[in-house]
DNA sequence: TATGAATGAGATTTCATTCAT
DNA sequence: AATGAATGAAATCTCATTCAT
């Protein structure tokens, strides 16, 4: 009544639809959403959403790629690839976890559920290792001297993992944006020699016996 | 006659059941399992897992249960905790490993599929909270001279979430045990000093320009 | 409320739905019928059908092999298999006709229904064609000097095709059974020699110029 | 700019859309046909369709009325009318079999959906129902001396029902066309003399015991 | 104690059909 | 004359859950 059962030009509509399936999804979780839920909100009948997405895991993704592009255009753009490494870091780690401050419900929230909903872990895992291997490269070619039985791509894991579980604080309001920074940036620094026996020596000398 | 098939205690039962359940869960997922299967899987009658579990939400959260329990016994049996701090993390961190690895199906399944239901996701927080609570302070405790503003709980939150990373390369199959604990520990006790400034110094010694 | 939402065994409850989709059918046609209105047909609810049969298409599936078992059934016992072959015919056929006209809602609806629907149209077809065999054989066996020639099969094809035209008549109630059973059975007697040229002779003298 | 593609003349329209109609009703049966396939094949918009046609319905009725016009007016003039009977009788059954050869697709398809679904039942019906009268009107003209209780039309529906019987063997491709038309005139003749009575004495002399 | 029988409620999906331009 | 945009209505099917025995 009030919003618009008007025409409106095809690209509007997607924008709109996704608008509401992302809200919708984010809040209620994939299996709990229903598409007649998701048409309510966006203030269209159900048929549109087949129409334009064919079927709700479909919809699902399309939330999913939307979210996901803007998610890395947004970081992308705030990086500054021309600064030295530490700063670099610096601007990669502070652009990702403002991005999810800004962005709680809709990214958090859908990359959570995607992780589960077995149609989606596929794509949820496939850009989690796209993100590994380029911080895999990033701890091997940072390294000077590096062991040569380094595995830097568990390193890798473990980084991500636990910027992941980060953003997962930062995204619930329960980290501040600029100390988490702060704490991953250290941490990946410190990932650079977390390479086994190297770090032995230098840690255990602050640590109590 | 007409009646049941075999009366057992209540006690096997109850195991009958959630080992079904287990089972069928983490093949399928929570959404994808229907009590039909659970019940057909169990070889009881439907009726049978209402009485005893009340709804499939309460069944899932019995196994969630069961799970944690078994994995929290296990893991706590195997540490040694008379020994020396690093011997100490070293122990733990492989009787979490070796837990994941030897329960691959069971246990991490549930556990994803558990951090995604919207109706667990509290569990699994909890449970989780309470591990970053206990990991908080291991790293206060063997900080010999904490930063005053140090964030030992952030930092096990990272820490966590690393472990979590890893152990889901473990459970895959995907990382080698032994491999996946020593990095673990590297981290752990790096993370020790992974206090903001006080790792700066050494840290960059290592490093590119 | 009127009808009964009683524990019916199995068997009855099937028979009971049978009934209702036989009837549904008949009326509406396969397309035309929703599994809402047999399920209020049968005084029963929906999920029942499901449970009982699984899907639409194999409710139906299961009414055409009820009603077909039972018209073979009916006709073969009603056949004097023992008596001189132009009895034998004539019971066949007054067997055949009488069943169709005491069933004419439920197998004859049923038949065409399956002719068309795609998804059946093969079981009909099997079934005629078993029938046309059949038929072929007789004509075979009946003829004493077949011509070498002699297309029995297509001869039986086009014998079937009037017997389903004149049993279609008679399930509208627009032909009389016994009229139609002499003239049926004429006609297949004719068909013994209906072989192409060796009819002609005689046939040609009882005609106009 | 924004409005239409092509101005064309009605009557071109209208028989681009019933093209399209037939061949995709041909296709997929008519249940199983949407609006909006049949308007992509005809490469027009749908309310196009509901323009000319009006409904689905009307829209199947005239691809029904074209094709059986077509068929009519082909087979018409392909008669001999003023040959000899049976030479009439040749010309016309030749003249309907080799329109079914040739248009398999679209005829025989159609025909068959016509007859099952329950709206159009009533049009092929009426059909028949005219090819039975003149058969049955052949039938009483060609027939010397007629018995006085002879059914000619009882007579007509089955050898049209013969006549449709092998008419979809050949539409299938699996009767040859010469020989189908041989066994139908054959049989058609031998109808003549088919009332009761009659036929017996010659009959029977042929055959088995 | 144990279960076969039964269902309410709701999910996804598909169409024929019509506005507004 | 022609169409892209939009929808009401309904159909199939599934599932957690409960009686009645």
């Amino acid at each position: 009544m009030a919003g618009g059962t008007k025409r409106l030009p095809r690209a509007v509509r997607e924008q709109q639809m996704l608008d509401a399936a992302v809200e919708i999804f984010s809040v209620n979780g994939y299996h709990e959403t229903s598409m007649d839920a998701i048409a309510a909100e966006a203030q269209i009948s159900k048929p549109m959403l087949y129409l334009y997405y064919g079927s709700k895991e479909e919809l699902f993704g399309a939330c999913l790629n939307r979210e996901l592009g803007r998610f890395v255009d947004e970081v992308n753009s705030n990086i500054d690839f021309s600064a030295a490494p530490k700063e670099l870091l610096r601007t990669a780690v502070l652009a990702f976890l403002k991005y999810i401050d800004a962005n709680r419900a809709s990214w958090m929230v859908l990359y959570t559920q995607a992780t589960s909903s077995q149609a989606f872990a596929h794509t949820v895992r496939e850009g989690r290792e796209r993100i590994i291997e380029l911080v895999g490269r990033l701890l091997r070619s940072g390294t000077k001297f590096p062991e040569p039985d380094t595995d830097f791509e568990l390193m890798a894991v473990a980084l991500v993992g636990a910027g992941e579980a980060i953003a997962s604080r930062v995204s619930t309001g329960d980290a501040d944006v600029d100390e988490a920074a702060e704490l991953m940036i250290n941490l990946f620094w410190l990932g650079l020699k977390g390479a086994p026996s190297a770090a032995d020596v230098d840690a255990t000398a602050v640590i109590s016996s």
